[in-house]
DNA sequence: ATCGTACTTGTACATCCGTACAAGAAGATC
DNA sequence: GATCTTCTTGTACGGATGTACAAGTACGAT
């Protein structure tokens, strides 16, 4: 209704963003089936209204927040392609990379968030789809497509390994498996 | 208070597994954070009151579902490791059980569903690693335990793959890329 | 037969939820 | 400066949620 309100300075593009990574962050704590408009707002340090005004729905909120952390991988994914294209050995400088992406646990919970939300809900599916396709171009182009997705397979896999013990990788074991898929 | 109340015949023992698998399939079908008592009761065709009589807290709810799910699959993998010791071909063995693990969704689905959660809650970790370190012996056997569980990655990224697609299983591809891991 | 314990069931309650919306302020258009 | 659109914010509301609990029943022990 009623009641002082003294009103921020208008953003909308800045509002939006701040949403989408606010709920990216919530996913990655609470879970998706766990993300409220409630948490996401109090996160973005943005009054409850905001969420529903530029987010029609819950569903649309969290897959803003889905989205948002995709982006950011696929930024990500071009200094990948670019570190690999200059290794020595390919098999090495993947474990590395995978190493690398381990050390933020948090980004690693949103990808299989990802994946267990487009499982049950196939809206979801193009944008799980986007980010397991989303191979390097240089493993591409010195193994094949297909040997290409046999690898990111091994990799989602110890990744998850590590995700669930919460152990570190055993890169050794890494390297060798993935020298061995590639010939 | 009061009303009127035809009690059924007792079986605490039989009512607890009801409502662990009820929890289950509840798990499986929404997930874990949006598994609720009521859901659950509803589903075990039990009052809401009998959740949490025998699961004190909605947690322990959960983690008999996911245990539960646990139990059915250490139950098929004595089953797997039989047809594995017998088969000609291990890889293409392998393949196979992975193509009919497939075949329910909403099962791999909680496989998932229990990594992920296990990524936040501590609590269910030991749970999750029961899970992955549930490989099976005939395998260990044949290729050493490092290599078995560089396979078993493998089969789980493969899964992830086609979880997340909902398309069939590529088996040439993961025949072909057992063969390779195991040499 | 009675009694005590273990189980069953309905209901209560405070809290949180998604979503709707009215009242106002900011900034563009004229 | 008037007006209109777009954005901001607080609040409301019906419903779902986790958990607590009182009342009552089955059943083994005595």
């Amino acid at each position: 209704m009623t009641g002082r309100r003294p009103q921020r300075t208008r953003d909308p593009e800045a509002r939006r963003a701040a949403l989408a990574t606010a709920a990216m962050e919530v996913i990655a704590e609470n879970g998706v089936g766990r993300t409220t408009h409630r948490a996401v707002a109090a996160r973005a340090g943005l009054p409850l209204g905001a969420t529903t005004y530029y987010f029609p729905t819950l569903d649309d909120l969290i897959a803003a927040g889905l989205r948002h952390a995709l982006d950011a991988l696929q930024t990500d994914s071009q200094a990948w392609d670019e570190r690999l294209r200059n290794a020595p050995d390919m098999a090495e400088a993947l474990t590395q990379l995978v190493q690398e992406y381990l050390a933020d646990r948090s980004q690693v919970r949103i990808e299989y968030e990802l994946f267990v939300a487009a499982a049950r809900d196939t809206a979801l599916r193009p944008l799980a789809e986007a980010w397991l396709n989303d191979t390097p171009d240089t493993l591409v182009a010195t193994v094949g497509p297909e040997v290409a997705r046999d690898i990111c397979a091994l990799l989602d896999g110890f990744i998850l390994q590590a995700l669930v013990s919460g152990t570190a990788l055993d890169a050794g074991r890494l390297t060798a498996a993935i020298r061995k898929l590639s010939s």
